[in-house]
DNA sequence: TAAAGCACTATCCTAAAAGTAACCGCCTTA
DNA sequence: TAAGGCGGTTACTTTTAGGATAGTGCTTTA
């Protein structure tokens, strides 16, 4: 498990467009590294359809399982920890008659909004392509 | 609407009521499909670094190889057939001496752009969040 | 009193992803 | 003649993600 930065560069933010505005095509590293930081702390099939079911008002761990298809418990333990590890989640303790807990997000995660908006505008127009503009039932 | 946490008792509604009562059941879903679609296509950690590396210009098979860091002939090879399945890359051979090959990006692939940005837009704050605040550069 | 909900944890296991290393034939350059 | 680039492939091993199944201690509800 490593949460970690790939290379030592930091580009101020011009790389992408410098390299693309030059066509010099030597330093595509620059638009990778920080692609893969992020792909790093996103990946796997369950972080953001979590971060989404929390984000949709669902704060109660068999809340977020119940309504994320086909996860078990164990994976969503195993996720929430490395969300929290992340600063992406939030987990709070009530002491209440029955003790409950409660996973909200952090105002960090608020941040990917553009990442979870992008990769559902694709997907939903990825999905018309596979299946064509009819189809509407899940296959999942 | 969240007394009962304070340990007060409120008649308890079950999930699947309050969930039916919110409306919030469905709106999860609809989110989650399309990203976990996406991700699909894009998972791993060498798809998209496979893309922007033949976005900036690196067609030939060695040329993308050295341009991500750490990717190995094997890996490579399969992530691109992988790549072309999706109809992402196109891989051209040219009968000259030596038959060369080329890959290229499809339009479609041009589609994934938005998402790109917005990975690289967060991998990049990510990285100044982590390492930017005090000053400390940890990078391996 | 039994069943069921809550928030998990434990154990075992398999399939896939990824790393390592060697190797192919073909061609060019030194 | 050797070294090295090109576009890969093959075989083997390790690592990881994730599925299946069960069980914990507690509380509420029927």
């Amino acid at each position: 498990m490593r949460a970690d930065i790939a290379g030592e560069r930091v580009p101020a933010l011009t790389a992408k467009e410098k390299c693309m505005e030059t066509g010099d095509h030597k330093d595509c590293l620059g638009v990778i590294m920080p692609v893969r930081d992020a792909l790093d702390v996103i990946n796997g099939k369950w972080k953001l359809p979590i971060i989404i079911a929390i984000s949709r008002g669902h704060k109660r761990f068999r809340d977020i399982e119940r309504n994320i298809p086909k996860i078990t418990s164990k994976v969503l333990s195993k996720e929430l920890k490395d969300l929290e590890a992340h600063k992406l989640v939030k987990r709070s303790v009530f002491d209440s008659q029955p003790v409950s807990v409660e996973y909200t997000l952090t105002p960090y995660a608020a941040t990917l909004n553009p990442v979870i908006d992008a990769l559902f505008t694709w997907g939903t127009e990825h999905r018309k392509t596979i299946f064509g503009s009819s189809g509407s039932n899940g296959a999942h």
